[in-house]
DNA sequence: GGATTATAGTTTCATCTGAAACTAAATGCA
DNA sequence: TGCATTTAGTTTCAGATGAAACTATAATCC
């Protein structure tokens, strides 16, 4: 058909546009409750659920930038709400775990998190959330093939 | 089930880093065969597709910030990509369309664009395009909810 | 063991970003 | 008509961002 481009049609756009709206949203309830930014919140999550882990291994996980990590740590440690303590058999690395503040930071949002999640999928009946699931794992797939080959 | 927050399965980071994904190779399409920005670029998809519309038109239909839009019709114009037009009945509006140059950028990089989605969506069969359709715009009805009312 | 290469993490720098303040024009109202 | 308010768009400022350079440690090769 069409070689005409409708912006509100266009995967990339819709697919742009939605998650700077829920990350906005969720932006707001870390910011506001915690003045926790995103990035920081994201690294708490991956510590708290995996303590132990070093900087390199939480950028692998998110897909985030190492800068991000790095400050986004450093500001974790300046607020006590992370502990780091250098790995003795590879002293280069650091590894991370929640202080008591930080832990209870992190009992409290992720409550308020998946609460934010639910409301997102409300609409959505069980049968929905799974093919969401599997297309969204489609999608992932194929945008990570693009990422390399020219 | 489980207070327990597993990024990997949390729908917004999910959303967050497929979209990222999906900009960055996106992204990489305009920049470097066309130094063209993602601002920028929506600007020229919309107002290639609706000549005439004025900036802030523009950001009512694209969700842009206003300032992100007002520094790329800035750059556009300047590149000989986007001719302004002041309205006669309007004073404070530009209307905005392609010069002959936007015109060319637009139609090379239309069928791109329209390839890289294409390649996004290649695995996915008719109905799961029609599910995905329907299930981004639930959510994004959902997200836009969670944005005023709290 | 010493030189070379690789890896973890930080710092620098130049750019991007968006909130708030601002300018100019239009509209509403007395 | 003249004053106050609203709207279109720009500028300013302060903070976020990420590529590239850098430091320190570890692993590899000779």
């Amino acid at each position: 058909m069409s070689d005409v481009l409708d912006l509100e049609h266009f995967l990339p756009y819709r697919l742009s546009v939605l998650s700077n709206r829920i990350s906005a949203s969720i932006s707001r309830l870390y910011a506001e409750r915690f003045a926790l930014g995103m990035t920081e919140w994201r690294v708490m999550a991956v510590i708290g659920l995996s303590p132990g882990l070093s900087s390199s291994e939480v950028v692998e996980r998110t897909a985030m930038d190492k800068v991000a990590v790095s400050r986004a740590v450093d500001r974790l440690l300046r607020s006590g709400r992370l502990l780091r303590e250098i790995d003795q058999a590879d002293r280069r690395r650091g590894l991370l775990r929640l202080s008591e503040a930080g832990r209870a930071v992190y009992d409290e949002v992720v409550p308020a998190a998946l609460a934010l999640e639910r409301r997102l999928l409300d609409g959505i009946p069980a049968a929905g959330r799974s093919q969401l699931d599997q297309l969204l794992q489609q999608l992932d797939t194929s945008a990570a093939a693009l990422q390399e080959p020219n």
